[in-house]
DNA sequence: TTTTTAAATGCTGTTTTTTGCAATTAATAA
DNA sequence: TTATTAATTGCAAAAAACAGCATTTAAAAA
């Protein structure tokens, strides 16, 4: 067998799969590993792929660019914030959660569209006070380091004031049958007054936290008035959504 | 299983939640806990994520840097901080107002230093969640666009609720004899409340505002415990200053 | 064709990297 | 405080990488 045939064999399973094993081609080819691991130098120093200890991986997969502002999925957030804005009508009063996909909804509210817009969101927040028809109120408490927004007892109190036209949310991980799920108890509570603080409440989500779970519970899906994803509404991933009281953009 | 794998696992695994528990990943990779560490402690000094506690998080959600490129007479501004440093003991409960000046105290509290923290100011409340042992609690209300902090009847009420050992405070203009005064009535209202929950309060100004006054009047100047310019304490354009009841830093 | 030469391949022993385990120390929660 | 959970450290086994060398293969020259 060729040196080139080699290459490329090994070339076209690191296409395919993103990574391979140096043993694996080995074997596959019938050579001896260090041929693989020379083949492997060779085309690395080629910027064809690149090597990693014990094999190697295609340059796409290992290609980040380190100076990056943007936020994960930016897309689909972007998307799902898209039709969020379908929702809000002038002069309503709105509610705004954390989370990078609600700062992208704050970040596309139109500078003309005047609204009250209430948040415990730091982030979320600075987006808001860039728009000039929207008064921006925050609600206080002890902020969470991690999460950037007001949690604990008198954020909840804070809440348990008001009653908002649109809660809009976000959450870690959700699932047709657990429901909203949460990695931290502070939050679940925190999202719980925010919910009883909403006549609607839009659950904010992309696809892929879809069917996922966690240890705290913030709320039944049935909880949930409306959930948007970045998913056509009559996407078979959201099939197990339909069957519950709940609507699907 | 290549580390590569592993690495882009976990890293897409935070980006998706936010926030992982290094167990759940062990689980899910099925590999030691101590390996997970590793990777994670890897991608933390690559900046690909931050490490926390048991876990780690995305720096999306851990990273708004709101960017000072343009703060006017930085350099005096520093200074005033820095001596405003000296007041502060560990496990005190302070209270810091907002402006650039206040900014940059936030900013020079050293990370280990535990403290209790309020403040109304966006900004302030952005820097403070960078320290690590501070416990930040956000004075909440309607937000003053440009001046990002909070204002209002709700602003007022919660402040009253408090009391802190060290109230932090900036102001407008300042003069001797006409005491502190402020371009906008809201701001005044606020300061006023800022005040009334210090045990004391602690002016910082740079020396250009002296002697300088404006339409609304948050307050005389003895009721300031101390003054911080970046003079020298007998500096002769704080003379004026020096009969008063208050202290010169 | 044969001979010569250079490149490619495989083998061996050594070094490095990775990983998991156990014991200690630090941090957090009750 | 104590109890629990993480983090750190040192260590050992396993896997991979590397370097040097011998053998084979392929290409070029005679």
């Amino acid at each position: 067998m060729l040196k080139e045939e080699r290459q490329r064999t090994i070339l076209n399973e690191v296409e395919l799969h993103n990574r391979v094993l140096l043993t694996d081609i080995a074997e596959k080819l019938d050579v001896s590993i260090d041929t693989v691991r020379r083949d492997v130098k060779e085309l690395d120093t080629e910027n064809r792929l690149r090597k990693v200890h014990g094999g190697a991986v295609s340059l796409g997969f290992a290609n980040y660019s380190p100076a990056r502002n943007n936020v994960y999925a930016l897309e689909q957030k972007t998307a799902i914030a898209q039709k969020a804005l379908g929702l809000i009508r002038d002069n309503s009063v709105i509610l705004i959660d954390g989370g990078t996909t609600c700062v992208e909804l704050a970040r596309l509210i139109p500078p003309h569209q005047s609204i009250t817009c209430f948040t415990l969101s730091l982030p979320v927040a600075m987006e808001l006070l860039n728009k000039p028809n929207i008064e921006t109120i925050f609600i206080g408490g002890v902020l969470s380091k991690d999460s950037q927004i007001s949690i604990g007892a008198n954020t909840i109190h804070n809440l348990s004031q008001i009653k908002v036209d649109y809660g809009f949310i976000g959450t870690g991980y959700v699932d047709a049958s657990y429901g909203l799920t949460e990695f931290d108890w502070d939050i679940v509570q925190t999202k719980k007054a925010v919910i009883k603080a909403s006549k609607n409440t839009v659950l904010l989500s992309i696809s892929e936290k879809l069917n996922s779970q966690h240890r705290y519970k913030t709320c039944d899906i049935n909880e949930i008035d409306t959930l948007i994803t970045e998913l056509e509404p009559n996407h078979q991933l959201l099939n197990s959504f339909k069957d519950q009281n709940i609507k699907l953009l």
